[in-house]
DNA sequence: ACCCAGGAAATTC
DNA sequence: GAATTTCATGGG
């Protein structure tokens, strides 16, 4: 029995900003501006009144869950505060997109994702991870797909990954989930381990280099220190913050790059 | 035809 | 070791 889940009291959220910002790749706007997506393996859509997250298709069992997904214990208000107070640019791409949280996905599928990610633009990664899902993940009841699990993934071969084109990131992902389904690498480990300890654990996939890592810590585990240098980053960087590094950032780099990654997005002409 | 895309592996110098 | 090339695929 499925109903419709209110989350009140819900303050700096903006849904385009936080699920269309290239932090998640499976969820579609509706006509009416709310958002349908998949997490957990549950289909529900997600629409803003006012302070309140109406979250329908989902269960009240389920409110702490998604409370979690969008990070609602956070206060972003103060976050954005302390860190407008280290570079003034970074004030103004804070301000420009308020309503952006860190989502705490999955780690597995933040993986397979960011795996997928790489070399590739946003609207071929939406299509990959959609065919991956259903292709190969738990159907569920309104036609929707669960994310596959390391386990179904693990039994497949790049061949039989074709129909997805994903071209040369195949292999990485039969390696990936190979390694997370034998424990090889150990993702909920990745949680508490020093940084740069948890950077390498996920480094011993293959594909997975040192932004990959970077974003599957950010975004899959809530590692907010964490400071994804992608090819957009590398040009907000050099034009908007000469000479700094992520340590500048402080303890959340993470959000920090996320309203970086953006501003520089909707405004590709600063880098003309 | 050429270039780029939320990079990383393989190769070359 | 650091710099360059290659890797699939699709859109501009």
């Amino acid at each position: 029995m499925t109903d419709t889940v209110i989350i009140s009291g819900v303050t700096d959220l903006d849904l385009e900003q936080t699920l269309d910002c290239g932090q998640s790749f499976r969820w579609v706007r509706q006509q009416d501006g709310s958002f349908s997506g998949v997490a957990f393996g549950k289909s529900v859509n997600v629409s803003l009144d006012g302070t309140d997250l109406i979250i329908k298709n989902a269960v009240e069992a389920d409110k702490r869950l998604w409370s979690d997904y969008f990070d609602l214990e956070l206060d972003y208000g103060k976050i954005r505060g302390d860190i407008s107070k280290i570079h003034p640019v970074l004030g103004e791409a804070a301000k420009y997109a308020p309503g952006i949280r860190i989502l705490r996905q999955e780690p597995y599928e933040a993986l397979c994702t960011f795996i997928i990610s790489q070399n590739n633009n946003i609207k071929r990664i939406k299509g990959i991870v959609q065919r991956l899902c259903e292709s190969f993940g738990e159907p569920l009841p309104d036609g929707q797909f669960a994310f596959p699990g390391a386990d179904t993934m693990a039994r497949l071969t790049p061949e039989d990954l074709a129909p997805l084109r994903a071209g040369f990131r195949a292999r990485y992902l039969c390696d990936a989930a190979k390694k997370v389904e034998s424990g090889e690498v150990d993702l909920g480990l990745c949680r508490t381990l020093g940084y740069d300890e948890a950077r390498a654990e996920l480094m011993k996939i293959t594909g997975v280099g040192v932004k990959v890592a970077d974003c599957t810590l950010l975004f899959g585990l809530h590692r907010v220190e964490a400071f994804p240098v992608d090819v957009w980053m590398k040009r907000a960087m050099e034009k908007l913050f000469p000479g700094m590094t992520a340590e500048d950032f402080g303890s959340y780099a993470g959000i920090a790059q996320q309203y970086i990654f953006h501003y520089s997005r909707m405004h590709p002409e600063l880098f003309a």
